[in-house]
DNA sequence: GTAATAGTGTCTATTAGACATTATCCC
DNA sequence: GGGATAATGTCTAATAGACACTATTAC
């Protein structure tokens, strides 16, 4: 007990072997949105022991790093992307055995990328794939460790960003229809918003979004072109509130009926 | 290179000292509304190299603990409560340098109290003190290392939370008036609410607070005696939006005048 | 009585949400 | 033309905010 100080303030020439050594990994939750749906990115290690389950890219934090650095530098190696829209951390986890094989404290990074680019080019001792994160959390996919609660955590943290901060501009490109922004509300809210009422809040203060003046034509099934907007200096936040989750079927109390 | 693997998870057998070594400290930022204004514990030790410096209270992670656990008992060591009204983490802290003597990466943990009682209590080779947050973040009291930072960002969090989460609870005892709940939300937003339109947005919807039936005496100065509430099954979050800053006098553009 | 505090009532401007209507394309 | 998509218009209910007013106490 006397070998133990309050505080974590060790006076100078303090011994290392005196206070607990951990390893610091940063692990990436790599978001984007394809064909309407949020995906994250899961990798396969070959020479993993755990062979078959799907994992969180990350790797060991360096001392002469900041933890953003790490993070940055995990996601370039993993996806070949030099830089994130989108990069915070989000939590950190350090339940002991977590990992049976170390004492590990593990930080986790939220990335938002327009376009995921070509996964294959990251690394040759890495499969890496886009995996739905509906997918992902409902257990259809075989997590590593406790990335299933990471990877919850980092989605929860996403839907919060997406009404405070400007997180959205980090889901699609420098141009943008309405029904692509909105699309990204939708699928990272898992929730329907009227399409009227989408367009008029977002118009409504100039400063959020401004028309570009060009237009995308329709697909073959016809339709007025949509106008292209960019981020007016003034979004930085969602103009609209995150809808509440919608009371499932057959669960919760019922006041009514029977 | 060849001795460092991509990713974190590394095979069976894997040699500590090939990969970086940290020390994981817990610090805690301890909240709690005393003369109507928030306030934050901060503890000096005697036998700091720092010395003038006020720290966080914080202290070493341990192998077997989780880092909730660790925050909680450097809690209970600093001020000698059991368990904190509010207790979650907020923020990893690991750039190169932020303590010139090891390696250390710091996770952050916000608690409330309502009470704070006796801090001296704590411990014999610390002092600890309440302060002003206005104060510490204000640069009136030298923080060491980057502490002023972390105590930024768990603010921040806390006010955050106290619209999107039921932290207001932990600020306040279970019985307590519309008054005092409402100066909850005034010290941590530092801003001025109405008290009228906070007394009918509180009771608007039963189940967010419910009167208890008693009530309590004014003071020397008179007025009708305040009800006492308890809170409700349904109060989940604040009933009502941070207001936004009030922009500052002479900041930012300026349309008119002149 | 006056001052002070708790609580209610009222009015207005803004907003959310539902939904109809118009505009412009493909076929 | 008919179908599909983008964008605008309209209506209503709910809400936020300002503020007047009533209720109950100390002095």
């Amino acid at each position: 007990m006397s070998a133990r100080r309050r505080g974590h303030k060790a006076p100078k020439g303090y011994d290392p072997s005196e206070y607990p050594q951990f390893a610091v990994t940063v692990d990436v939750v790599i978001l984007t949105i394809v064909d309407e749906h949020l995906q994250v990115v899961l990798v396969r290690r070959r020479d993993d022991p755990y062979k078959g389950m799907w994992a969180l890219p990350g790797g060991f934090k360096r001392p002469d790093e900041t933890l953003k650095d790490a993070a940055s530098r995990e996601l370039r190696e993993e996806t070949g992307v030099e830089a994130a829209d989108y990069l915070s951390e989000f939590g950190a986890y350090g339940d002991p055995g977590r990992d049976p094989r170390m004492n590990v404290v593990t930080i986790g990074f939220l990335a938002v990328l327009r376009d995921v680019g070509d996964l294959a080019g990251g690394s040759d001792a890495v499969d890496a794939r886009l995996v739905p994160v509906a997918d992902a959390i409902g257990g259809e996919v075989g997590l590593a460790f406790d990335h299933g609660r990471i990877l919850q955590d980092a989605v929860e943290r996403a839907r919060r960003d997406l009404e405070t901060t400007s997180l959205a501009k980090a889901f699609v490109g420098p141009m943008f229809t309405l029904k692509s922004l909105r699309n990204v509300f939708e699928a990272v809210w898992e929730t329907e918003l009227d399409a009227a009422n989408f367009h008029r809040t977002m118009t409504r203060s100039a400063g959020l979004v401004v028309p570009t003046g060009s237009v995308v034509p329709p697909g073959s099934a016809g339709g007025k072109p949509a106008q292209q907007f960019e981020f007016g200096p003034d979004y930085a936040a969602a103009p609209m509130r995150r809808p509440p989750p919608e009371p499932r079927e057959g669960k919760g109390r019922r006041d009514t009926d029977e």
